[in-house]
DNA sequence: TAGGCCATCTGGTCCT
DNA sequence: AGGACCAGATGGCCTA
């Protein structure tokens, strides 16, 4: 996708930097970029002991440099930053690989999640067909079908018992779990009591009226007659 | 153009 | 300590 790429690319940039990598090579797929990660990650744990110790002073650094030339010392800069200022970088470093890594995880986590929500889809009636509910819409209509299925096995359960079991018939029990009870999310709706069965599975009914546009995104108004599988 | 939806990043918190 | 989970922020895409 394209919007993936896009938010990819600074990721994979920064992974480049981490790398010591100024100019971007060519851009590493995903999962490749998993795996600089990992080699980085490794890299750094390599140089985690050598900053580790308690930052010592600079002379220190210039321990060996004192055994050869006694009396003379040279000043402590060996070569690139002062060894303070390499355990910053490499604890900044450490700090940022770490960071790569949770967002890692926490993608695949969002992928994994989103991967449900859309298996969740695949048993969802929708009309039209191809329409692909939101998130919250998948949500909010799996819990409505979860209800009324309920009810159909409730009533079918009923039916069989005669006239005495069948009490209830087109009122949902007391105590039924009427979606709309703990489920409505702020403009809730009204309990579904007009006809409380009437296979209404839309996105939002029970829990949302029909006639509440609030609970009618654009792409998914009541006009279309009911869902496909709806019985 | 505004608003909705989404993916991602990020820092905080909790758990193992 | 490291991973999972969460919520806020940000920016892109799409539609009315």
């Amino acid at each position: 996708m394209l919007v993936k790429a896009e938010v990819l690319a600074p990721a994979a940039e920064d992974e480049l930097l981490l790398l010591g990598l100024g100019s971007p090579a060519p851009s590493p797929s995903l999962p490749s970029s998993a795996e600089e990660e990992e080699e980085e990650e490794e890299e750094e744990e390599e140089e985690e002991p050598r900053a580790a110790p308690p930052a010592r002073p600079v002379e220190a650094a210039g321990g060996r440099g004192l055994r050869r030339a006694e009396g003379k010392r040279r000043p402590g800069r060996s070569r690139g930053a002062p060894r303070a200022a390499r355990t910053a970088e490499t604890a900044q470093r450490i700090k940022r690989s770490r960071r790569l890594k949770a967002n890692n995880r926490e993608r695949n986590r969002m992928h994994n999640l989103n991967a449900a929500l859309d298996a969740l889809r695949d048993v969802l009636p929708t009309f039209p067909e191809d329409a692909k509910l939101t998130k919250i819409e998948t949500l909010r209509f799996a819990h409505n079908y979860i209800w009324a299925l309920t009810e159909t096995l409730r009533l079918a359960g009923a039916a069989r018992l005669g006239p005495d079991g069948a009490a209830g018939a087109g009122v949902p029990a007391e105590g039924s779990p009427s979606p709309a009870s703990s489920w409505s999310g702020g403009a809730a709706s009204p309990a579904p009591s007009a006809s409380p069965y009437a296979c209404t599975l839309s996105p939002a009914s029970p829990a949302g009226s029909a006639s509440d546009p609030e609970h009618w995104p654009g792409r998914f108004a009541p006009a279309p007659p009911l869902p496909r599988r709806c019985l």
